[in-house]
DNA sequence: TCAGCAGGTTGACTTAAGTCAATGATAATC
DNA sequence: GATTATCATTGACTTAAGTCAACCTGCTGA
């Protein structure tokens, strides 16, 4: 809460996709109404039901987004690094969380209250269309997940995210951030089916594993497998 | 265009979800810029991967949002009816239309141009708020969807939308609004698993089927299968 | 140092659901 | 009212991927 006022939160809420660009002086009023908390390794930040009082950004660390099935199984919606916000969802549908939320490290997120950020929007219509586009920018993810999970198979969804890692670490050589299992979870499969699709990927020789280092060989390879989805 | 300016329009405007309770000066400056387009029942309305030019409000018939799988399949996302909006998510995001969006029945539909709507949105900040909620909403529709698609098998996802049916229907006897070929897409399935698993509901007395009427039966026995997702 | 545990891999087996193909049943069109 | 399309249903078959179980790391902490 001493941060609250802190000069150099409102300059980091102005460097955050969500409110760049915008003038100092909303930043300053956003800034007014943030509280810098902090969320352990494995700690759930909201679970699925909870009231949506307000949202999060994150400052420092990781969190997953995730649902669970009735029988247990876990499927990862969305894995999120500094500088993206989450829970705006439930702030403007004026409902409750409709997933589950924990810090995959030790984290510090910045939280917005709902009826105070409320208020700013409704002053301030760029807030608003600054908002309008990351949402619009979601579902545009969920759409391709849609897409992926019902019409891929999991060849396909692997490829198609190994492609993504690659564009966003611009790199042929991938670090995966997860681990296996929760990327197994993440493309909506098991570790075991995860495991055999890696190795046959390297069998066929479209990649290199070595632990958590994955080498794209044959992009182009790639690339069709994600199109078409089978090998 | 004729209908421009018309007071019914504005009128209908406001009776709308996204719009309603904006001041009628607010829906005059919408309708002014609005279009009412006609499409005949099987017209594409947009195609993936077109420029989002704008984005439209059904004002009569119906409107199919699906995906095409490299190899054919159809997944739809969305069915939207009267008053319902589509197409929001390119205009925010700045990109081109993720999905297909084809009508259903012959329909009437209203046309709000990009450019000239993000101006009123800037001016209206009532009007971002509204649109928010709608996206949020929309967010939540999919964030189901996911879990349907990624955690439950057929007779899950089935029993659940006969319940969600049921529920917006508000009686136990159930009119499908959709083929069985376009529900079976809806799902995420294809016309002979759901035969197969209509059936099978009501081989174990769910519920009754005749044609396009199915009557409930066992309620609880429903949602039970929805919640487990087997049989 | 060693027990214990989480994460990862591999094999054998099972199963849900897709494909292919044939046949009825409507509904639409001329 | 006959003739195509389109939709729905059913059966036989195939297959992707899940379950179960064994086993192997490499750590963490007593």
């Amino acid at each position: 809460m001493v941060e609250n006022r802190d000069k150099s939160l409102v300059k980091w809420l102005g460097e955050t996709s969500l409110f760049v660009g915008m003038e100092e002086q909303h930043l300053r009023e956003l800034s007014g109404i943030a509280m810098v908390v902090s969320y352990k390794r494995r700690a759930t930040i909201f679970s699925e039901g909870d009231p949506g009082s307000g949202f999060y950004l994150v400052k420092e660390g990781k969190v997953k987004i995730y649902m669970i099935s009735p029988d247990g199984k876990e499927q990862i919606l969305h894995i999120f690094g500094p500088g993206d916000p989450f829970g705006e969802v439930a702030v403007f549908a004026g409902q409750s969380f409709p997933a589950h939320a924990v810090a995959l490290e030790n984290s510090r997120l910045v939280f917005l209250p709902r009826d105070d950020f409320v208020v700013l929007v409704a002053a301030n219509p760029a807030l608003g269309l600054s908002l309008l586009a990351v949402l619009s920018q979601r579902l545009r993810q969920f759409t391709k997940m849609i897409d992926a999970l019902s019409l891929k198979e999991v060849p396909g969804r692997l490829a198609a995210h190994l492609l993504y890692l690659s564009k966003k670490q611009s790199t042929g050589d991938l670090q995966l951030e997860l681990s296996k299992t929760q990327l197994a979870s993440l493309l909506g499969t098991i570790p075991e089916t995860l495991s055999r699709m890696l190795s046959k990927l390297q069998r066929e020789g479209f990649v290199t594993i070595e632990g958590a280092k994955i080498s794209i060989v044959d992009r182009v390879g790639l690339v069709e497998l994600a199109e078409i989805g089978k090998f």
